[in-house]
RNA sequence: UGCCCGAUGGUGUAACGGUAGCACAGCAGACUCUGGAUCUGUUUGUCAUGGUUCAAAUCCAUGUCGGGCAGCCA
């Protein structure tokens, strides 16, 4: 099969452009590099949860393997058991499976429970028991490479304090100082490390660190630390380790183990890449070895993209946790009502290149809309309720009119809904002194309620404080839709709810977590002090069509002309509905009320 | 005053020495029983200065601006 053939989507449509690191591969595909065969990994760290971030990293890994027929582990890098933990691994294993589900999950590479070769199988239809890979299953295999590089004389164990060790390396601008135990004989270093992972030495006392430049103007390769000592249980391998590898040491190898060709990280990983070369080729590796290539990470406007940061507002209470609806998390925005489709079309949308620029929040908005406006059925809900009573029906009146599921999509078909004397109408849909350019309904004015009948308000009532509390109209008989005038124009079309039919519901209204574009690069503020008082919304009386009495958690609906809503995952029930408002439509009136 | 990387409309990107294109956003209009969707039109751009070349967003030089790097974090 052509590589060109296989980067095509199958629609027709036009080809996704090809960035800078599919070239690259592309062109050792065609060259026969690595006999043609194409490895990538997504390698997070189980120390939070995956955001959308990570969902561009996801795209990438798992695109370039399918582009080119290769595959992609998916591997936890757990070299720091301080830090990480098994919550964190299942979340990242779950919202892997939901981003590429349907996609790119024949590409999804794991590995036997157990195994600690680095040999992957396809995750889709294995028969045996599979998992992700993690770095912490070859540090029996890292430790062996330490000793190699030690016996060559390429590594050393230093007795420098953590203080001792950042005053020796100097700073940018000022070369290091060797450290007085750079030149340890081979077996005084292979002892000391031996003994280092016995258990013999304190944390913090000794290192092992490789022996490079401590005048090299790159910071990365003045003698960078491979091991530290850790006298704690790791979530994955227990008790067996009080010696951990550091990022720079583990990753190269563990990329080499699991054979990887392409290994693609983030800009800020570029200086270390002399470092990921340097350790796989003063070992003796008699594969081909994998080579780094970084591109820019997703920085989104109106939310904060650090883990350090979501971890925070977890922590602080200020959302109800990593799968809140407002977080930028997988888990948040999938709570929220995206599909996993819209967010990898964001990610196809935005690109890959080395510029760190700010995607634009309209960006994602318009993936999920554009997705939701093409499979969700349509429904009637008010969300602040104004009661309308049509004098010329009489009591008791009842009729069940059709309305379309989605008119995008005829085969989703018609359904009906009851109509009657009491119905709902929205509050912002009235107007007493109605403002310019605003088609809706005013004392006297007529609109077309949604399926049914051309109405008029006749009257007001006002309550004590002279608020509007009721509105008095009437129905043009023959104008129901598909009746005698139903071609009879009016402004506007709104939506309704029959009182007496309807069903209440908690409705969560969620908007941008800060109100700025970029909180966390405002100086000298925190970053906290942006956030959005009005992030969330809860109205409790909702009045909602009553075919949504059985939502089921996560289906998803459009409110017609209000927005796109899913019914929550972990608080809704069928009978006792509770939705969340993933984005509201488009909204041209609210637009022209900006202007003014 | 170290090293590395980057710079194309408001935003994100394409163009690989040969007509600066796409998407989002914006604006204007058409259509519409969702002020939705759809359709049409449209404003706005190669960081600067030199050089190479018949021809430069693209190659070279210098400068400017932005990002990254001094964890026993990843």
């Amino acid at each position: 099969m052509s590589t060109d053939s296989q980067s095509q989507p199958a629609s027709g449509a036009p080809a996704a452009p090809h960035h800078f690191i599919h070239q690259i591969v592309a062109e050792h595909v065609q060259s026969g590099r690595y006999g043609g065969r194409v490895g990538t990994r997504f390698p997070p760290e189980p120390n939070g949860y995956l955001h959308i971030g990570h969902a561009k990293s996801i795209c990438l890994n798992f695109g370039l393997a399918r582009d080119f027929g290769g595959t992609c582990n998916l591997r936890m890098d757990d070299t720091n058991p301080t830090r990480e933990d098994v919550e964190y691994v299942e979340s990242i294993r779950q919202d892997v499976d939901w981003l590429i589900g349907g996609w790119a999950d024949d590409i999804l590479a794991l590995k036997r429970v157990g195994d600690t070769t680095g040999a992957g199988h396809l995750g889709k239809g294995s028969s045996v028991p599979l998992e992700p890979f993690y770095a912490s299953d070859y540090f029996g295999q890292i430790y062996d490479f330490a000793l190699q590089l030690i016996r060559k004389g390429h590594a050393y164990v230093c007795d420098l304090t953590p203080e001792e060790t950042e005053r020796y390396r100097g700073s940018p601008d000022r070369p290091g100082m060797e450290s007085p135990f750079r030149n340890r004989t081979v077996e005084e270093n292979l002892d000391l490390f031996q003994r280092m992972r016995a258990g013999e030495f304190p944390d913090g006392t000794r290192t092992l660190r490789a022996r490079i430049d401590m005048t090299s103007p790159n910071i990365w390769l003045r003698d960078p630390v491979l091991y530290r000592i850790r006298h704690v249980a790791h979530h994955h391998t227990g008790t067996q380790w009080c010696i951990y590898p550091m990022y720079d040491f583990a990753h190269c190898l563990s990329d080499y183990i699991e054979g990887i060709t392409h290994s693609v990280c983030t800009l800020e990983f570029e200086v270390h890449r002399p470092l990921y070369d340097w350790i796989l080729e003063h070992l003796d590796l008699p594969k081909e070895l994998p080579r780094q290539y970084e591109f820019a990470r997703l920085s989104l406007g109106y939310t904060v993209m650090s883990k350090r940061k979501l971890l925070q507002l977890v922590q602080e209470k200020i959302v109800t946790g990593w799968d809140d609806p407002r977080m930028p998390t997988i888990s948040g925005l999938r709570r929220r009502g995206y599909t996993p489709h819209a967010l990898r079309h964001f990610c196809e949308m935005i690109g890959v290149t080395k510029y760190n620029g700010v995607t634009d929040a309209s960006v994602l908005e318009f993936a999920i809309r554009d997705d939701l406006n093409r499979r969700s059925a349509r429904v009637m809900g008010v969300l602040r309720p104004l009661k309308v009573v049509i004098e010329n029906l009489p009591e008791g009146h009842e009729e069940w009119l059709e309305a379309v599921n989605n008119p995008e999509d005829p085969s989703a078909g018609t359904r009906k809904v009851p109509f009657s004397r009491v119905i709902y109408v929205e509050q912002e849909d009235f107007m007493e002194f109605p403002a310019k350019k605003f088609f809706r309904l005013s004392p006297g004015s007529e609109v077309r309620l949604r399926y049914a009948y051309i109405l008029k308000c006749v009257g007001v009532v006002k309550d004590a404080s002279g608020r509007v509390s009721e509105l008095r109209c009437t129905v043009d008989p023959d104008s129901k839709s598909g009746g005698a005038t139903a071609g009879r124009k009016v402004k506007a079309t709104i939506h309704w709810v029959s009182a007496a039919h309807a069903i209440e519901a908690e409705v969560r209204l969620y908007d941008r977590l800060f109100s700025v574009e970029q909180p966390d690069s405002q100086e000298g503020k925190d970053f906290k002090s942006f956030l959005n008082p009005h992030s969330l919304e809860v109205l409790s009386q909702c009045k909602l069509e009553p075919s949504l009495r059985e939502a089921k958690p996560s289906d998803r609906f459009q409110f017609e002309r209000l927005g796109y809503f899913c019914a929550d995952s972990r608080e809704s029930t069928p009978g006792k509905p509770v939705f969340n408002r993933t984005v509201t439509l488009r909204d041209s009136w609210a637009k022209e009320q900006q202007k003014s």
